[in-house]
RNA sequence: GGGAGCAUAGCUCAGCUGGGAGAGCACCUGCCUUACAAGCAGGGGGUCACAGGUUCGAGCCCUGUUGUUCCCACCA
């Protein structure tokens, strides 16, 4: 006898219980095996400092399911966890801590301060990584990595040192962008653009030759210290004759010239720009072809420096207000427009980025944009959905150099020393102890680490053991799929891309899948400053890590954002209450100890009906799933258990459970169990957990349903007629319990039931769940009609006319107008059927079993309208 | 200035290579039918944004229009 379940399905106490048994069985282990195929995802490394939201658990719900999918399709599947050491975020998070102590990392110089870090990593690193296990994360957490482990590091010393020799990452005075609240330089990847409300101020910059002044538009007078020139096109005529003059700066008193370059636009503002080499890239270049001063003026907190005279040590927001109103004392200022501008902002703290000239590390990207733009025009690494290469090829093709040094403490230090006597710098994989040019020991470390993409980058093979020739990495890469939201191409996917073909020589993954955001039920971000997040956690509390996981992937398709609404969750808990009640049912009626199909010719029309659905559905699922296409997979699974299953099969089996003989209820048990198995290994990448509990729950063989083979399809097991014939007594069902809701008969009250049929044999068979399911406690086969049913309650299919005598409940000029109405409909979809039937080209063009279809079809509503016909005539008598 | 997405039932969204207009939630009616009221049965509700075009046939393909969201871009 097979295990009892209880009747309320409580998925907290079950999801701690399975998840403890499959990480003590190792499950989760992926050992290379040489016999099977690899299949690899490496998770996208969360940060140190990060606490699950919604868009990891959409990741990771995804992830999984394609892990767990091809684990019982007999690869040997291997899901890479890892976290990232996320320089920035986590230094914020420790300076924060510090000060609350009235501390600055300054106070404690650099080795405490990392000390202060990594003793806070060792203390909160580890808790997504909990989280993710209530996910139901399937990770091989033995391999789980870090980007600072001393693996990571020294594929990122090896990468650095690598692209240095090659000449492709170099030092140079350039404009960044500048996080003055951060006090590091950042990538063009990490600032965000938005449009705020600004100002276009209209400034006089007076003539030295005292013959008037020229006009410039700015919306940055703060940087004004720092002006070397006053640019205009040289096309412009209303300035033609003053290039080679000279103006005044205002304030500071310096003679800077006036300049043509094309770069300015003769119809935008006045035609003058004024020059701020420091402060502006494009001010910058124009600088470079006319050989101008470059002047900063901001220091590294955004403050005014040395250089900006009277305006020393000001904010940078203050001083603008204050150059504004000295030069509106000078009258200076012309005119003030109200303008809306660009303002980069930094992608950590949301302030005010500074484009600012300052030495830094650079890659240079060309040269590695080139492999990384052919592999996925060639199709060796595919975007899914595909309109994502065209957001990375854009973005490769126009990729500029990328600035990777960053003035912090966490992270990797940049491996460069700077000679004080001969000023060599000297780069190396081992730690320098002298300089490899004069080899002086008076070296200086570089102080600044690596951007975190830097190490990120490296996350396929780094995490496979790369640099070393380590099996793993021979074994498991290339990587097969990564998964991964559409906001982090830029940063995380191109640039694994362009490292994986410049250091291993292979594209790191064959297919990027990719998804959208999760917002809130107002379809707003989900953000901390909004308070509009919905804790994955709490949602896996109330309805189960399976509903989440569920609700993560259904009605959702690949690429696009999507709702989260707490009803779809709970929508979700039912379903998987369905199921474990479905389980209930068959298990309470068990007595079979195996799982085996009956012979073929054991098995009823219902039988062959639910199991050849079922061979539909795993073609389907399976198709789906290869394709990404997780939603519609999903969305199958579901209603075939809901619809097939539950609200017919079982309900279908009742009448031989209950009151068929002992052979016939050992064939309905056999089948049920057999159908319930292959449903659960199907939803089962979806739905770990439940799938587990209730699959230990039935004869089953082997030790877990996630190492247990994915379902295949069975030509043997594909009965096309009597699938057929099962819709003919399904639809006549439904035609009889249709007829009494409208009546308002209530299921206890049963009337006799006269089925009239050529199928006679057919529904003669179904005479268990017939009276059953049509509420019937009499019920009459026959291919003719009864007599006296002209007064009776008819129903009509089509394949079969039933009649229930419950003459005092018709109306007979109501059942008139009913059977109108439908003869009505049955007459216009079979004109505009006809039509098609009669239309030469669909003939000609149509392929032949949709033609077959439509004739099928027509046939049917001839007969239905028939049967209609002699209805009314009937009632008319 | 470029590029992309979206516009389908009251709400949120599926609809993969053109041939049935769908799901969940909400709503209406009737049911505690021995798996499940977190349920069962039945029902209402849609010119698939608009206008053209291709096709025997278009929610799906093409062109244009409108609305909306997002990404990229150095016009001060």
């Amino acid at each position: 006898m097979a295990k009892e379940l209880p009747k309320i399905y409580d998925p907290k106490e079950v999801e701690t219980r399975i998840y403890a048994m499959w990480e003590e069985k190792k499950y989760f282990h992926t050992e290379i095996d040489r016999s099977k195929k690899p299949f690899t995802i490496v998770m996208p490394p969360p940060n140190v400092t990060g606490q699950l939201h919604m868009g990891h658990a959409m990741d990771a719900a995804m992830q999984d399911i394609l892990i767990r999918f091809k684990r019982m399709q007999g690869y040997s599947a291997l899901w890479l966890p890892g976290v990232d050491h996320a320089g920035i975020a986590t230094q914020i998070k420790v300076e924060e801590e510090l000060r609350k102590e009235g501390l600055t990392r300054y106070d404690l110089g650099r080795e405490k301060f990392l000390e202060r870090v990594w003793a806070w990593k060792q203390k909160f690193g580890n808790r997504i990584v909990e989280q993710q296990k209530k996910l139901g994360a399937s990770c091989d957490w033995d391999r789980a990595r870090f980007t600072m482990d001393d693996g990571c590091s020294k594929a990122v010393r090896e990468v650095f040192v690598n692209l240095y020799e090659k000449g492709l990452i170099y030092k140079g005075s350039r404009i960044i962008n500048w996080c003055p609240h951060c006090v590091t330089a950042l990538s063009d990847a990490e600032v965000e653009y938005q449009d705020k409300p600004g100002h276009l101020w209209h400034m006089r910059y007076p003539l030295t030759d005292g013959s008037g002044y020229l006009v410039v538009a700015t919306t940055r007078p703060e940087t004004m210290m720092g002006d070397t020139a006053v640019a205009v096109n040289p096309n412009d005529t209303r300035y033609a004759g003053l290039v080679g003059k000279t103006v005044m700066l205002p304030i500071m008193n310096r003679e800077i010239p006036i300049i043509a370059d094309d770069y300015v636009e003769m119809d935008f503002g006045t035609g003058c720009v004024k020059m701020t080499p420091a402060h502006d890239p494009n001010d910058f270049e124009v600088g470079l072809r006319h050989n101008l001063e470059v002047i900063r003026v901001l220091d590294d907190n955004g403050k005014v420096n040395e250089f900006g005279g009277p305006y020393q040590a000001m904010d940078r927001y203050a001083c603008r207000k204050q150059v504004i109103e000295d030069l509106q004392e000078q009258g200076l200022i012309e005119k003030i427009e109200e303008y809306a501008h660009n303002v980069g902002t930094c992608y950590r703290c949301h302030k005010d980025v500074e484009p600012i000239i300052s030495a830094q590390w650079f890659v240079k990207m060309k040269p590695l944009a080139e492999a990384a733009i052919d592999v996925v025009n060639s199709g060796e690494t595919k975007f899914v959905p595909e309109r994502f290469s065209k957001t990375y090829l854009n973005w490769m093709e126009n990729v500029r150099d990328w600035c990777i040094s960053r003035q912090l403490w966490w992270g990797h230090q940049i491996p460069a020393w700077y000679c004080a006597d001969c000023g060599h710098v000297t780069v190396s994989r081992e730690d320098a102890t002298a300089c490899e040019a004069c080899h002086s020991k008076n070296i200086t470390r570089d102080e600044d680490v690596l951007d975190t993409w830097f190490s990120s980058a490296l996350w396929p093979f780094e995490t496979l053991g790369w640099p070393e020739k380590a099996e793993d990495l021979d074994y498991f890469y290339p990587t097969d799929v990564l998964v991964t939201g559409y906001d982090i191409i830029f940063f995380w996917v191109a640039r694994m891309i362009f490292s994986g073909c410049e250091q291993t020589k292979k594209t790191p993954f064959h297919t990027v899948l990719i998804h959208g955001l999760v917002r809130d039920d107002k379809g707003r971000k989900m953000s901390k400053s909004l308070g509009n997040g919905i804790d994955p956690l709490e949602m896996i509390d109330k309805f189960g890590s399976d509903a989440l996981r569920m609700n993560m992937v259904t009605g959702n398709s690949p690429g696009n954002d999507m709702r989260f609404y707490v009803e779809r969750c709970e929508a979700m808990r039912n379903f998987a209450n369905k199921i474990w009640n479905a389980s209930r049912y068959v298990l309470m009626n068990l007595t079979i100890e195996e799982n085996v199909l009956p012979a073929a010719d054991e098995l009823e029309t219902e039988d062959k009906w639910i199991l050849s659905a079922l061979n539909g559905l795993i073609a389907d699922v399976t198709d789906n799933l290869e394709h990404f296409e997780l939603g519609i997979a999903v969305q199958k699974v579901y209603d075939f258990i809901w619809d097939h299953y539950c609200d017919w099969y079982i309900e279908l089996t009742k009448a031989r459970l209950y009151d068929g003989t002992d052979a016939q209820k050992i064939v309905a048990q056999k089948v049920l169990v057999y159908v319930l198995d292959q449903m659960l290994r199907l939803l089962h990448p979806f739905m770990p957990f439940i799938t587990e509990e209730i699959w230990q729950a039935i004869p089953h063989s082997g030790q877990s349903i996630m190492i247990s083979s994915w379902p295949v399809t069975n030509d043997a097991l594909c009965f096309a007629e009597d699938e057929q014939e099962m819709q003919m007594v399904i639809a006549a069902i439904r035609a009889v319990r249709n007829r009494r809701a409208e009546m308002n008969v209530p299921p206890s009250k049963k009337s006799t039931l006269y089925i009239v049929t050529d199928k006679v044999e057919l529904f003669g068979k179904g005479e268990g769940y017939l009276m059953r399911l049509a509420s019937t406690d009499n019920l009459v086969v026959s291919d003719t009609a009864p007599a006296g049913y002209e007064g009776m309650v008819a129903a009509i299919t089509g394949d079969a006319k039933l009649y229930m005598p419950m003459e005092q409940l018709v109306d007979i000029d109501a059942e008139l107008a009913r059977i109108a109405r439908e003869m009505a409909k049955a007459e216009k979809n079979l004109a505009g059927i006809e039509g098609k039937l009669g239309n030469q080209g669909f003939l000609a063009h149509a392929p032949e079993s949709v033609v077959a279809g439509e004739k099928e079809k027509a046939e049917k509503l001839r007969k239905l309208i028939e049967q209609l016909r002699e209805s009314t005539e009937r009632l008319q008598k």
